[in-house]
DNA sequence: GTATTTTTTTATCATTTGATAAAATATTTT
DNA sequence: AAAATATTTTATCAAATGATAAAAAAATAC
C-alpha cells in the first residue's frame, strides 16, 4: 500500500537520483559515498537518508533508471527496414543515449567492471534474449546476401563499444580533442564517421 | 641513492602490484581498499604498507605499469606499411593488450571515468602527440586516395573502443556469450570481425 | 488557525579504512 | 656464529563513512 508521493518527495528523490548518478558514474558503487551524493544534491546526509534508507537503495534506483534508458536505446531495432536503415537507426539511438545520458553510461560501465553483481541476472536473461533476437536478424541478412559474412554478435559489440566509448571515455576524448558529444558539430562528425565505417564495413 | 632491491622486495612488490591491479580494476582508486589488496596479495596490511607507504603509491605504481603496456600497444604504428597493413597490425596489438592485460585495461578505464586526475597531464602531452602523429598519417592516406574520406581521430577512437570493450566489458560479454578473449577461438573471431569491418569500412 | 503529518536538523554511533609505532622474527653480512 | 639489516606481526589510531534517534521546523489537512 504505497502512499502517493508528495511534491517535495518527488523533487528530492529526483535530486538524489541525479546526484547519485553523477557520483556513482565517477566512483562506482564502492567508491561513491553518501556524503558526496548528499553534498551534490544540496542536502544533509540524514535528510538524504530520509528518502533512501541505504546507499544500496540509492544505487539500485540509479541503476534502474539508467538501465531503462540503456535498454530503450537497444530496442531501436526496427526489423522491417533494410540493413542500412536498421543499423543507421540503431547507431543513432545509441549515440543519442551516450550524449544525453553520459553519466548513466558510466554508472553502467562501472557496474560491469565490478563484475555486474547487481545486473548479472538481468543481463543473462532480458539482455541475452534481446541480443539473441538481434543476432538472428543480422544472421538472416548474411544468409540472404544483404551484408558480408560476419559474426553478428561482434557487430553488435562493435556498435556498443564505439557509441559508449564517447560517453565512458569522454574525459580522455575531451583532453585529446577539446570536444565532447555535447558539441553538436563533434557529435555529428563522430556519428557520421562511425556509421560510415560500420555500414561500409558490412554492406556488400 | 636507491639501494638495490632485495629478492624478497622484488617478489612482494610484484605481488602487491598484481593484487592492486585486480582490485583497482574492479573498484577504481576510491573504491579499492588496502585490506582487499593485502588479502589478495596474501600479506598483512602493515606488511604491505612496508613496501608501499600509501594507497596512492600503490595506485601510482599500478598505473605506471599499466600505462607502459597500453602505450606500447599504441606504438605499433608502422608508418612505412600500407593502410591495410598498418591498421591490421594496430588492431592486432590492441587486441593482444586487451587479452593479456584485461585488468590493466580496466584500471585505465576507471582512471578515465574518475576524470583522469592522475593521467590528465600525460594524456594531454605524450598521448596527444602520439595521436597527432597517427592522425596525420591517416590524413595522408585520405589525401592520397588510399582510404575513404573520414575523420582520422574518430577512426582511432573506434579502434580503441572496440578493442578495449572486450577487456573492460568482459563480464558482460561473458554473460552473453559464455566466452572471453582468453578463449582462443573467440579471440580470433572477435579480432577477425573487427578488423574486417574496419578495413572494409575505410579501404576504397 | 489549530492539529496533524511530513520534512529537516542536530547529535551521536559503530564500522571500516588508511596509516603508524614498536616489538618480534627472519635474513643477510661479516 | 655474532652483528647488522630487513621483514613481519601485534597493537593501536584518527579520520571517514554508513546509519540511527530524537528534537525542531515546515508543510498540509481539517
Amino acid at each position: 500500500m504505497q502512499k502517493k508521493r508528495s511534491r517535495i518527495q518527488i523533487i528530492n528523490q529526483q535530486k538524489v537520483l541525479d546526484a547519485g548518478t553523477e557520483i556513482f558514474a565517477k566512483y562506482g558503487f564502492r567508491g561513491g559515498t553518501i556524503d558526496q551524493i548528499a553534498e551534490m544534491a544540496g542536502m544533509s546526509k540524514p535528510n538524504l537518508l530520509y528518502y533512501f534508507k541505504t546507499k544500496k537503495k540509492i544505487y539500485l534506483a540509479v541503476l534502474e533508471q539508467t538501465l531503462n534508458n540503456w535498454l530503450q536505446s537497444l530496442e531501436e531495432w526496427h526489423v522491417n527496414g533494410t540493413p542500412e536503415e536498421t543499423i543507421t537507426n540503431y547507431i543513432n539511438s545509441k549515440f543519442e543515449f551516450s550524449r544525453d545520458h553520459a553519466a548513466g553510461s558510466r554508472v553502467f560501465a562501472n557496474e560491469i567492471m565490478e563484475g555486474a553483481p547487481i545486473l548479472k541476472t538481468l543481463l543473462g536473461e532480458d539482455l541475452k534474449r534481446l541480443v539473441g533476437e538481434n543476432t538472428r536478424v543480422i544472421q538472416s541478412w548474411v544468409k540472404s546476401g544483404q551484408i558480408c559474412t560476419i559474426e553478428p554478435i561482434h557487430l553488435i559489440f562493435m556498435i556498443w563499444a564505439v557509441t559508449q566509448h564517447y560517453a565512458d571515455f569522454s574525459a580522455q576524448i575531451e583532453t585529446l580533442t577539446g570536444k565532447t558529444l555535447t558539441d553538436d558539430a563533434f557529435y555529428k562528425q563522430a556519428k557520421k564517421t562511425a556509421t560510415q565505417i560500420v555500414l561500409n564495413g558490412v554492406l556488400k
